[in-house]
DNA sequence: ACGCTAAATCAACTAGGGTTGATGGATCCC
DNA sequence: GGGATCCATCAACCCTAGTTGATTTAGCGT
């Protein structure tokens, strides 16, 4: 399989920006970043509600940045790995396209 | 000097992440990627109202991914070139930081 | 079955961003 | 100076996104 995962849509470049760019949502990213957990270790450590929590877990997840494993009653969510390779090459991307070449014109 | 360049605040790239992540603005960024453009051009190029526009453009410009270069009546914007790359190694930081090390434990 | 806990969902509310049309300052040309 | 053009800003409006507390669904232990 390639070292370079399938380029991002349009949209869901979208949809992982406006996800990180909200200071809850990425701190999800950075505490999720050393493991799976599951929602009610996550109320207790970042001291949010549980609904407004979910609600955010929920956004990452449609972003395609977390992943959600169900073990009985608990839900346990974890980091998409490839997900911020995906974005950081389709800024990679954008930035290439967008390489002035110098000068317009006259 | 270093290829690298400092690295991006928490604060500013959330803002960058946020402004890119609206279809106005990152047409914004790609028409610009060929160089830059005064208000008058971005209007009729991208069909929009100016003083929508100049709102887009300020808000790029305050994430510091566009500059401004006045002359006389015209206001030219222009990619600012180091940003992309900047938010790409601030990308890179936060995925390394959040290499999930294989499994949390038991 | 009953009670308990985990987590998603919902409805009502609030707040932040984006849009729109109008206004004003600045520059250029006649 | 007078008129026209470029652009930023403003106030009012609207809409999407986020918050809150309550409710619901489901799994677990007894």
């Amino acid at each position: 399989m390639p070292a370079t995962a399938a380029p991002l849509s349009a949209e869901r470049a979208r949809l992982m920006l406006k996800a990180l760019a909200e200071p809850i949502r990425l701190e999800l990213i950075e505490v999720l970043g050393s493991g799976e957990r599951c929602v009610c270790e996550l109320t207790s450590e970042l001291e949010v509600a549980q609904s407004k929590l979910s609600f955010h877990l929920k956004v990452l997840k449609q972003a395609g940045l977390l992943s959600a494993r169900e073990d009985g009653r608990w839900v346990y969510y974890s980091l998409e790995p490839q997900a911020l390779q995906e974005l950081r090459a389709w800024l990679g991307d954008l930035a290439s396209r967008c390489t002035t070449p110098a000068a317009p014109c006259c």
